[in-house]
DNA sequence: ATATTGCGGATCTATTTAGTCCGAGATAGG
DNA sequence: CCTATCTCGGACTAAATAGATCCGCAATAT
């Protein structure tokens, strides 16, 4: 059971759309340089929350990605799950019913008992991170942060157009 | 974020030896009948619940596998983590120390809250794998079960040495 | 003594993940 | 209005990890 390491990389380049001006992008070569990642592979994680309706893109000179929704909209659970799909880790084979012990059919109507427990304990799982937003998220950093990560971003920004 | 398929298996196996007579066992062929699974791979799904001191076993003619302790000190997590290890499936690099936007050391004496909330999460899952016991299970199976089990368990196992 | 069982290691395959690349589209500037 | 360039978008390739299997060794009850 693990999620890819790139989880981290959007859930912390989430953080930091969200502390951006409103309607303000940023584009996946500043994120890449803001926490030392590859850029072609970052930007293929951020493609995939947008089409997870997390983050909207805008193409074109000075485009790049910005929150789809405001923050206090987004969950974490979203971010995580527009990456590693919504699926349960424990996928119920129906087991029980194959093999010289197999049970009837009409002993299998509820769900196996073992399967109920492991999705309970999946829904308690996406409960925690459903309650928790990029809102609240930036709540508990300094009050100096969301400057400081505009003024870093801008450090890679594309330059204005070289009058050469 | 998936868990091993073999994961089904050894939660029903364990649900099974749960309803032997105390010190009786099953051996791992005779479970693979049972569920209709490749029997070499299950054995080495079931030495590993033994490693990890849920199961013990005995070798020799008429040997096998058994609970190691009561089917009510045996909990569902303790299953799980026995095949899958207890790490939490999100493994925090501490990008955020990296990168033109990383911050200084002393701004990192806490872990990153995003790493707590995944923890968080996961914790909240190992709890509700861990309130529920072999026992809790075993007591919403009907009440001819066992009997049932036991008997088609015995259908496969080793033949009283044939005095051809 | 022998057959049956668990145990551990070595091996092979397949799926997933990590990483890279080039093309389509859109915008700002001339 | 046109062009140049910067952006996303999806396709493609390699590497790592996990799944699955097999074989030889040790132990034990008959």
């Amino acid at each position: 059971m693990k999620l890819p390491v790139s989880t981290e990389w959007v859930l912390h380049c989430a953080t930091t759309l969200a502390q951006l001006e409103p309607g303000a992008t940023a584009s996946a070569a500043q994120l890449a340089a803001y926490y030392d990642l590859p850029a072609p592979y970052l930007a293929k994680q951020l493609q995939a929350l947008v089409k997870a309706g997390v983050l909207a893109a805008t193409t074109g000179p000075r485009g790049g990605f910005r929150l789809a929704r405001p923050a206090a909209e987004i969950t974490l659970l979203q971010v995580v799950e527009a990456l590693d799909g919504a699926s349960s880790p424990y996928e119920c084979q129906e087991i029980r019913q194959r093999g010289r012990g197999a049970l009837p059919p009409q002993d299998c109507r509820d769900t196996c008992v073992l399967a109920a427990k492991m999705a309970d304990a999946h829904e308690a799982w996406r409960r925690t991170l459903a309650a928790e937003s990029l809102a609240d998220v930036l709540a508990v950093l300094p009050p100096t942060a969301p400057a400081r990560t505009r003024s870093l971003l801008a450090a890679t920004a594309s330059p204005p157009r070289r009058t050469s």
